[in-house]
DNA sequence: ATTGTGTTTCGACGATCATCGAAATAGTGC
DNA sequence: GCACTATTTCGATGATCGTCGAAACACAAT
């Protein structure tokens, strides 16, 4: 995971709107929600819900695959996970533990 | 932590500029950095960092501490863990254990 | 082929962002 | 007060974003 990617699923996380829709599309599970399922739950019009779930699908924390006519959305739990690998490793590796942050002056 | 904070947060580190000082800031440590020392270890002018600064400071994962006339900046380390409180428990708690995900129709 | 439903693309709008240099401010020391 | 450094604010520019309705497209059933 390299910071530019990071940076690009922080920013696709980092709308309200969209966050929302991952939210709801992890809680749904493994067995992922249709698009339409989404627009009902969260009652965004199917355009601005089209927009966004193009962007979390063009970063990798979402996956879509067709089932007939409706379109079922799937949180990509592996891409969440490295994300939060970064966000742990880059950040907190050597600076959460307190007793191994300070030694230098 | 509401889903409104968490999607500011999530935004101030999806830009890569603003992840790296962020970056730069906690693998510093407890010291914290002055932000010349930032600037420095980036090259990035001085008004564009201070902005991207003030941004990160808005959504509390960095703070600053006056030192004579440097400004010592820090990361904010308990902001950052409720942020990834937030995405652990909003996102995989009841999702990356498959045995508990499946129950409803 | 036509109808019907689910979903995306198009086009547009105002809003916000990222970037920078120049100018202003905050604080120290004389 | 004046000079000096560290940092922020101002103002401007081009780029991207979020939102929506209308229209187009994909697929299935008849």
């Amino acid at each position: 995971m390299n910071i530019e990617q990071a940076a690009k699923q922080l920013e696709a996380l980092g709308n309200p709107t969209r966050l929302e829709v991952y939210r709801t599309l992890v809680r749904a599970g493994a067995n992922g929600l249709a698009v339409s399922s989404v627009q009902q739950k969260l009652g965004i019009p199917a355009s601005t819900l089209s927009h966004h779930l193009h962007r979390l699908i063009l970063t990798g924390l979402v996956t879509q695959e067709r089932q007939a006519t409706t379109l079922i959305c799937r949180a990509n739990y592996p891409a969440m996970q490295g994300l939060v690998g970064f966000l742990v490793d880059e950040c907190c590796a050597d600076a959460c533990m307190p007793s191994a942050a300070d030694d230098a002056a």
